[in-house]
DNA sequence: GAATAAGCGAGACGGTACGTCCGGTCTTCAT
DNA sequence: ATGAAGACCGGACGTACCGTCTCGCTTATTC
């Protein structure tokens, strides 16, 4: 029987200064450097009491990464996919949002540091899918199915396939800096995965 | 002036060993639980002989991956780009091949661990795309551009955004394990890509 | 600021074990090859654990010594020095004890590992001194005070010069091994200082 | 089968500033931060040259003092014990000479870490007895036999043991610093050693 | 006089131990 | 009776030296 800890009891404040703690170190020295034993003393908390509710310190970087995210909507940035019946616009609107979030360096480090961290640990990806990536994924989704229903894409479109042709170049882009990440690179893309990129189009 | 040690006088032996061994471990008990101390006691080397050579672990990797990457192309694996004349074909190929690299479990890790640890140490990552990336991607963006020498593609296609519209959401599925990856996926991608996902071609 | 550690919370039982390990492989491999290491290994503790209490391994070794001196006394070996009234009677019998213990292959190693540490690291050879071998030196002076006030030596002796003219010649043999350490010696030793070995007296 | 070198063919350039290598950092850095590789990078020499000819660096630096107390005597220091027909007088004399070279600064370092690496290491112990302190003890012994020759000593007088009631007190003081080393402690041992120090002479 | 072999400076090598840092567990004390 | 504080065992870090082992390069005989 593992010990289950009686979460009604925890201290919300611990819980918040770790999380502020390991999001700002991780800005500091990095993901590789940062340590579970500098949380905790940045946090004025003793080691246990992450130990007690986090059992790595990537959990602890993705809940703090959830609480950024939930911030960030709390405060109105975004409610939802704008949907102004131009299907390009929208995608680059959202793009170029994207594109400025993942260069802003409150987000970048901890960004970076759980998309390589999942990346290598399966269980780890697994969670940070569910709670941040599919979430976002979800988004897009249901935009481009108004789409396919408002006869703006073919009624055989692989939705989840073209949400990755948005995205998987992104990603790319931003995590192996192969080259830098504007906005004309968002703006050609979505131009370019909407229309293709062959003379003739291909059935 | 830093100690620069005499490459002319290192132990051939060694290095092979210590390459091996690295590859050998990183696929057993991952990246993160991969270790100096291991490296070197598998090789049968003192550690100094690692850190008089390579600056970090991932460092020995990107060596071991470009010894990896040297003995495929020696094996002939592939001597070069094929061009069949038919463009989506070609791409198709290409796709499915390394579709089945990064499920190849003697690949899998390594290229995981390097493209993770690029991510999160700049300096690393520069030089994984110098050695490893942008050849692979040079070999792409020659095909394409004799497809466009030949009127396959538009004149004022972008060559890169090209390529990373087929790479990036292959490397993004890969990385991020959020569907399987499979050569269905690869021939919807190159299609997608060549065709567009839009029912009407945008400008 | 030096971090402290809280002695309160030390932990006893790793504080013997470390005593007992380090005067036992002491014992077994000699000073010079005895590893901070090998103590931790033999004592079941973390290295971390000697490192927060001893600066060396040499003031590892001085503590274990005064444990051992402590179980000596306490098992009632001797309690203070013999005053018989006869005073080469005694200082025979307590330097063949000497001589005895020297001998000793339990105290041998210790004692020749930290007089010979103490007199290459001054800051170790006052400790040693103060904690191990004044006190001895005390009981020496105390006696031979006795036996000024009982008109046995001279009223001008010099109390301490006579007893390193005891104790001198004995470490001095023990030390450099010039010659065999035996009971004989220590009998003729202490008739030659309290007589002297001029044929006149000098005054 | 050892291999033994051609002594012919030894560089005594280098041999020269290994020994004096030896001995300036033995007196900078203390005998335990004293090392090969320290010895051979100040005497510009190879490490193998060294170990060629030594079989440690203790062993170094007895040739080292070898070759110092050898140049000391070649500077006509003193040909020879003193005899002026005053016993005491020629004892003191030699010990005050003693307390001044062992308090001199050139002479302490290397001769404190031979006698501490001799203590706890028998076989050095005994080639040090052999090569430097029996021909010194040897001249004490000549001396006194020439006083017990002339009747100012007992004719069973122990020399031996006379010797080391004066140099062990000494020695006793300097290696284990209980108390200052002066001329007057020297005159005072002598006096003391001669005319003992019970008020009643013992047999 | 050339050939050959030794000592030599240099330093890479397989190792061992260093002293430090941190992971994860367990205990103590204060609130 | 929770949580901060931190001691504990363990294990990897990156460094310093150990003693051995090639390397070329002087020297210095020996044929």
């Amino acid at each position: 029987m593992t010990k289950t800890p009686d979460a009604a009891r925890r201290s919300d404040r611990s819980r918040r200064a770790i999380l502020d703690a390991a999001l700002a170190l991780v800005g500091e020295v990095g993901y590789n450097k940062l340590t579970i034993e500098a949380i905790a003393a940045r946090a004025g908390v003793g080691k246990q009491t992450i130990y007690r509710w986090w059992p790595s310190k990537a959990a602890v970087l993705l809940d703090a990464s959830l609480a950024l995210a939930g911030e960030a909507e709390t405060e109105g940035q975004w409610t939802g996919f704008p949907d102004t019946g131009d299907l390009a616009a929208d995608l680059k609107h959202v793009l170029r949002a994207t594109v400025d979030e993942l260069c802003d360096e409150k987000y970048e480090a901890p960004a970076r540091a759980l998309t390589a961290a999942g990346a290598t640990d399966p269980e780890l990806g697994a969670r940070f899918n569910e709670r941040l990536l599919e979430p976002q994924l979800a988004l897009y989704e249901a935009r481009l199915r108004t789409a396919r229903q408002a006869g703006q894409l073919a009624p055989d479109t692989d939705l989840r396939l073209t949400v990755e042709m948005l995205l998987g170049p992104l990603t790319y882009r931003w995590l192996l800096r192969t080259q830098p990440l504007t906005h004309a690179f968002a703006d050609a893309l979505v131009d370019r995965v909407l229309g293709g990129v062959a003379k003739v189009t291909v059935p």
